[in-house]
DNA sequence: ATTTCACTTGACACCGTGTCAATTGACATG
DNA sequence: CATGTCAATTGACACGGTGTCAAGTGAAAT
């Protein structure tokens, strides 16, 4: 029985994830997690440390969970740079809904928590890895819009893409997930290629 | 002597003003403006009962200081659609630099406070309306890209514009506030006109 | 001479994070 | 059976930041 993980360790994290699913992520305690998951506050400080970890851990678990990598990596075998960019916007944007309460926690906690901001900084930047290889691409089809230098398209796709815009376009203006991915889909369409 | 408003009062509100103009916005600390201000930390409660109601009477010092009112207005008596929507981005990208140390600090208070919640709030409705303005003489010229219905285009705008995404270009990206303008403008320019 | 007002000092409560020490109960191993 | 180990428990406590309260000071106004 139990994985060589421990259950309890698994079973703090997927209290965590679904405590921070909501999207209420700057406002739950440790408190809270300990409670949920039926242990005490001091037990859960014997598997994490600190809140940063607890959350940067959940973040990994989560990944796991939903296979991220797989679907992430899946843009790559697109064929042009127009496909390449519209791949890679569709699996980012579908990976946002999953990841925002964590996203959110791990925001907030970045401008005070340096192991927050470095972990959160990582995942950025991962992403704009993604948005640096659509843009490239573009780039070598000849496709890539004249007034932007690869630099600066990649700056701002990934600014385009940002967790901060989905929240603001799907849970402020009431966007619904489809029209959001058909919109900066387009949008992105619209801004980089030639 | 000394204004109605009392010196002190002001005092605070400069001295508020200048620690969080260095973007340092959240850990500043009631004792950090109480000292730099040559104050005791209480005397800062006599005049603000709590930190939001502070920032929150800073922002109102700052674009009284920096007649934002006026600027923002500015906008208003452009001509045709393009050029209000260009006049509109100028001077709100301009204002945002001005006030991106309290816009920090607020918004990093906001998903725990709610009075700040609802002061950065409006502030994002009263900028919103400027959006929409520009869309809405976009429409009226019949110049509006027919991909965005009025609204999308408003919600689309106001997000391109926000104050994270100026934060992610010019802080993160390095970008100059000229460079951020000027592809910004032209963004809005190739995504919004017909 | 007294009142009033802005301000001071100092103590304290509340909260959330993180730490520490002592204890318990289950299970494994000799 | 005795011993040790390990995960977890309880309860106390330090720290930092916000906000409160009470008593006192000093200067200007009347």
């Amino acid at each position: 029985m139990s994985s060589e993980k421990s259950d309890t360790r698994t079973r703090i994290l997927e209290t965590t994830r679904q405590l921070l699913e909501t999207g209420q992520g700057e406002t739950v305690r440790m408190a809270d997690i300990a409670r949920k998951a039926g242990i005490s506050r001091q037990a859960l400080y014997l598997h994490f440390a600190t809140r940063a970890e607890l959350l940067i851990a959940t973040t990994f678990y989560l990944d796991e969970l939903k296979d991220s990598e797989a679907r992430l990596a899946a843009s790559r075998s697109a064929a042009s740079g127009v496909e390449r960019l519209e791949a890679f916007i569709e699996a980012w944007g579908s990976y946002i809904p999953e990841v925002y309460g964590m996203a959110k926690a791990l925001m907030a906690m970045a401008p005070t928590d340096e192991a927050a901001a470095q972990a959160w900084g990582q995942r950025m930047a991962d992403m704009r890895e993604g948005c640096e290889a659509a843009i490239t691409a573009l780039k070598a089809d000849g496709a890539l819009a004249p007034g932007f230098s690869e630099a600066q398209a990649t700056d701002f796709l990934w600014t385009l893409l940002s967790v901060r815009n989905w929240e603001q376009l799907t849970q402020e203006c009431g966007w619904s997930q489809e029209a959001y991915l058909q919109t900066v889909k387009a949008s992105a369409r619209q801004l980089f290629v030639a």
